[in-house]
DNA sequence: GATGAATGAGGATTCATTCAT
DNA sequence: AATGAATGAATCCTCATTCAT
């Protein structure tokens, strides 16, 4: 389950430390102003280090960008790749919004650095594409071919999958503006269980909506 | 209702023709690859024109950027100050979401140029989030509260708007991967259709889940 | 007879004299200390323009350095194809030195560029070698075939003729040691005229040794 | 005889073997890619070393240059005052030829090396000058004075000396082009030799064509 | 002796912008 | 309204060199 695509994997390899945080502050300026938009001097001042220093740890600014990413999100793609080995009950439904969740919340940068990754139809799209999004659309319509009781039409299901998908990751890209919208922040731990139990609940509703929806009459 | 902030008014007017196409010129490749992504050349090019041209018709980049959010934000705020005026119904509900849809639709770069706005905590997010989020918040719970029969407590009433807009947005703004995944656009007409359809069938049950929950014993 | 090889035609076209200004400056600073030792800065500094104005003209510095062997190297090369076109008497064997002196000596930058070309094994040397050097020895040893009295054994006439081709390159390309040690330009218009006499002197002695080799009993 | 002028003699001595492996590597670059064209980091890598620890054998790059030069051509100025203290006679000549083409055949890179020196005008070109060139020249002019029959004006004898240095230099110096030419390389053993033969023959028709030109009807 | 890490000084190139034409 | 040419200010990156280990 390897899914490194093409990232340059630690060509300088610089054992250490000084290379972490140089991603860290790496992922925090590439998230909010994008690679182009981040010169390379921006992340040396953060480290507190000389532009050239950095040459040292990583081959370039590209490189450094894609180590960020790789550092990211290898942990989703790991976690795709456990979820896919077991079996998975409606256990593992609420299991798996609560990893998802719980991964994104450690590195709140990171859905930023990938709605930059999508917006801009980068490179690494295709892996994102294949190995995080098709796995978790995939498990997403098992569980509603194995519900019963859905409201869904099979050709909905992806709609489905897709609608839930976009709450979740929304939830961080869009965290500036509701930010600003609700003078609170979004990302903050209380908000982010509160946001982790609405999307269960959310989850179990769109799952099981058919009864309901057929008695209120759906014209669709 | 015009909320255009400190938006440049079109200093060097030029009423022509040729600014609407630097400006959509501009917006397709704002929208991919952000302000600081997209050198003045590019939009040169992609008009026809040099750069030296651009400025017989804007003041700088920052001004053509500005020009083209304005351009396209602004008939959503138009939507909303409209919608505010008007009394509202179940009905409204549906024509919202659709038109909502037709315009984003119309101007398929536009959420992702949004969404860069957001994600760098731009000037212009204050403006999206005070004449444009805040007021679509304050209908839909509004609408909520109307409800009698939802499934959720008042103090999710904002988790679900959020849900729900991010789910909207999220369509456009996640169209790459998607395209990627399903190998089929997003943004085409049909799927704008479906998507349309599968929204309006999602805010209903959203909006008149509570008895199914309750039936499935919702612990929360 | 083109032999333009990969050689950029003008990317940038920039119809003009500026151009041309900056070829000048470039063929001598490239001459003197190479390509990679020369800054652009310095080319622009001689020109009278900013570094940032030579991308006006060329696409960098390499094309810079490509224009300006193209321009010096061209005229060789059609000189070449000329020759090549017409029959040849012994009376061209005279007029071939004096054009090639003439061209050099017109552009006393050119060998040492050439030079630097040839030492560094550049890209540029397979079509130096096969449309100017190889042209010149066919020619060279076509003579000495039809020269019945010659000093030299056949598989001694490509050594003959590059022994040739180094004289009259040598000259310029040991300028400045030969400069210092007689304390005398060999560029100057005397001394450039002093050589050819000599050049085509030597040849004929060359061409006509063998009955003074014979006689001098040639252990060989 | 040394003639070491400001030569930097070895300030971190390490009289040891991998000095003289950095030299080697060393030479061989500076010969094709000349001092400014050639990174420390190279040389460094072509040793199996880092370019920090080249710092504990030299003072920096421009000590290792010096110290190229120097091992490459004090040998050379030895053969120099060497012939200089002996008498020579006829059979000298063809000793010098094969001493200094075994010599620059012993180091096939020096020569290039020496070219970019000339071509630059280096602050060693006067030592070239004084110590190589010079007693070289001399070294000729008494030989052509010497003999009685020869085919050249007095004050030609620079010229045909000088000449001669080309052909002896110009083999090496342009052996890539020629092995362009030829597809064949004129440093190997077997071609060396044959230069060496074919120089040989040539001084002796230099010197002595005096009979056959005026047979000829030189009009000069 | 060797090296990883750091750095000041450049060095090539891009970029937004101006201005005369 | 369009543009060729010019440019100051970045921007990314390389390089020679130092130094603590």
């Amino acid at each position: 389950m390897p899914a490194t695509s093409r990232l340059a994997s630690r060509s300088r390899a610089g054992s250490g430390e000084t290379r972490e945080r140089i991603l860290d502050a790496a992922e925090a300026l590439f998230a909010v102003q994008g690679l182009a938009g981040t010169p390379v001097r921006d992340i040396a001042r953060d480290v507190g280090l000389t532009p050239a220093s950095l040459y040292n740890h990583f081959d370039g600014k590209q490189a450094i960008y894609d180590a960020v990413l790789e550092r990211g999100v290898g942990p989703l793609l790991a976690l795709m790749g456990e979820l896919a080995t077991r079996g998975h009950t409606p256990r593992d439904m609420d299991e798996l919004i609560e990893a998802i969740m719980a991964q994104l919340g450690n590195r709140p940068y990171l859905p930023r650095l990938i709605q930059h990754e999508v917006i801009s139809g980068g490179p690494y799209l295709r892996t994102l594409a294949r190995n995080w999004i098709r796995p978790l659309l995939t498990l997403g319509i098992t569980e509603l071919k194995r519900d019963g009781g859905t409201a869904w039409r099979e050709d909905e299901f992806e709609l489905v999958i897709s609608a839930w998908l976009n709450m979740v990751f929304g939830h961080f890209a869009m965290a500036p503006v509701m930010a600003e919208v609700f003078d609170d922040d979004p990302l903050s731990t209380d908000n982010l269980e509160r946001q982790t139990r609405f999307l269960r609940k959310l989850a179990r509703l769109m799952l099981a909506g058919r009864t309901l929806l057929a008695a209120d009459g759906d014209p669709d």
